[in-house]
DNA sequence: CGCCAGGTATGAT
DNA sequence: ATCATACATGGC
């Protein structure tokens, strides 16, 4: 159809193409060749692109841009505030000068806690490759190539076996209790949306496989709950570096978007971690002589 | 071959 | 309650 041929354009400001969709936070988006982003968001297939402080999307309707793929973005919140707000603290302003195009954004509730139930103990690069692979073996193909991120009730009626071709290991069987659970109404996330965090963490931690960080990650992406710092191996360090004696408690509604600067800038520029860095959960191997 | 990757379930103190 | 370990898989 015509409507969704048509390039929209706006001017955007603190907001990165890389930055946003290639930090630790989603897992469906890929630059093309030319940098052109594409990605799914619900059963939109939109391609995005910057040039200078000009943000251009392709293959949405005008409509849909506004209702769905703004809001996803975060583009309808006001980052030059909270930056300035956030630029108080000197690491966190450090963090900011990193990577000033980070936004956290708002995604569907259920794929943000199936996707981070993939991401325990394991690395961004093959979480990508199973979450496409699970959209392709049990998604709608809502447009050539394009699949929707399945529904729990898909997961739920699915076995480790069928799950084989995802090789997401010993993660299938809690992608499957994943979806039974929520797929019951077991775990409900629309109730867990209306509940207090503790509440809904522990709604969430009803499922197998979903622990304090998986559920802190659905609650974040997912919720919307800015308030949480997902505590990864990352944040640790992050904290253990930066905050010996705590977050900034000014900052605490907004600690999860702070969150997202400070996990990128740790992850990507571990020097600035400092000895820290070094000393945080080694693993000491134990050689136990075999 | 051994360690790591946005951890969690499990069984032993 | 706290703690070590196994867990699937792929990359280096």
């Amino acid at each position: 159809m015509s409507s969704t041929q048509m390039l929209i354009r706006e001017q955007v400001e603190c907001f990165s193409l890389p930055q946003t969709l290639d930090c630790g936070q989603c897992f469906r988006w890929r630059p093309d060749d030319a940098g052109r982003w594409h990605g799914v968001v619900g059963q939109l297939a939109p391609v995005l692109w910057m040039e200078g402080d000009t943000l251009t999307c392709e293959g949405v309707g005008e409509e849909d841009y506004h209702q769905i793929l703004r809001p996803y973005l975060a583009l309808d919140e006001d980052y030059p505030s909270i930056q300035r707000r956030f630029s108080q603290d000197a690491v966190l302003a450090q963090a900011i000068a990193y990577a000033p195009g980070i936004r956290v954004l708002r995604q569907d509730r259920w794929e943000a806690l199936a996707s981070f139930i993939i991401s325990q103990n394991n690395n961004v690069r093959r979480i990508q490759g199973i979450v496409d692979r699970l959209c392709m073996l049990l998604g709608e193909e809502f447009a050539p190539g394009c699949y929707t991120f399945p529904r729990p009730q898909q997961l739920a009626a699915a076995t480790v076996e069928e799950l084989a071709p995802l090789q997401a290991g010993y993660r299938a069987r809690y992608l499957i209790d994943a979806g039974q659970k929520v797929a019951q109404g077991i775990v409900s996330l629309e109730e867990a949306a209306t509940l207090p965090t503790p509440e809904a963490r522990e709604q969430l931690m009803a499922i197998c496989g979903v622990g304090q960080k998986v559920a802190d990650c659905a609650l974040l992406y997912g919720f919307a709950r800015d308030e949480l710092i997902p505590m990864d191996v990352w944040m640790k360090r992050v904290m253990a570096a930066f905050y010996p004696n705590g977050f900034p408690s000014e900052l605490a509604d907004q600690a999860g978007i702070a969150q997202q600067y400070l996990f990128h800038y740790g992850r990507t520029c571990p020097e600035a971690l400092g000895p820290a860095f070094w000393t945080q959960n080694k693993k000491q191997k134990n050689p136990a002589s075999k």
